[in-house]
DNA sequence: CGTACACTTAACCTTATGGTTAAGTGTAAT
DNA sequence: ATTACACTTAACCATAAGGTTAAGTGTACG
């Protein structure tokens, strides 16, 4: 198994791997749906900046565009996120402490 | 709250942004401790090449190096991870009851 | 109509990323 | 001592990422 090409985890997490991104989707996550100048007024970069942050987000499938008259909403998708999620899910046994290992021992298999 | 630097988040999620890395990651995660070369021989690429993704992970605290005689025995530092997981379960809300958001998109949007 | 507004695209710049080959360092084995 | 081995570093290349300014598209409004 060399091969783990996996384009849609690679780009959800790309596009988790900036700041900017991140505070983006923060705002979406607060605020359900947001006008592209509306999620680009808080920054202090350029308005085609934000563009090309937006366009990584829709790539990766992490946000939806929806245009109405002249004006772009957004909104969050965060399915995407879901399959990093499961990833990182496999390594949890790593980061627990042996308490929690135990108490996870405890929980799955009583008696 | 414009400025979301978390720069050990950055590198987290770009240092899994990466399928050769996270092939990586997942060898460490069944071997436990594997020296460089041995973690480079089943890609398709040159040696200083998986040095670089070695690198990535070093920075990104990811993995931890302990040179003994010749040889460089790498193992997971899964740590990293659980504040990417973290940060990920603050959504997790938005992709669990997606049935429920499938509904609500129903109601919202009479055809 | 003309103009302002909301967004998009284009062109460009700088730095980072992912790869290469070749050379360097230090340890082990003959 | 010499040679082989395991890794590292250096130098280079092509492409991608993240930013800019300027120009373009399309919708709303006076």
């Amino acid at each position: 198994m060399v091969k783990c090409n996996d384009v849609d985890l690679d780009r959800t997490f790309a596009a988790l791997a900036d700041p900017t991104r991140r505070a983006l989707l923060a705002r979406l996550g607060r605020e359900d749906s947001v006008s592209v100048s509306e999620l680009a007024e808080p920054f202090p970069v350029s308005l085609p900046a934000i563009m090309k942050h937006l366009n990584v987000l829709s790539d990766a499938g992490l946000i939806l565009r929806q245009k109405t008259g002249r004006t772009v909403s957004c909104r969050l998708n965060a399915a995407p996120m879901a399959d990093a999620m499961e990833w990182l899910h496999h390594y949890e046994r790593f980061w627990s402490t042996r308490l929690d290992r135990l108490a996870d021992l405890v929980e799955n298999e009583p008696s």
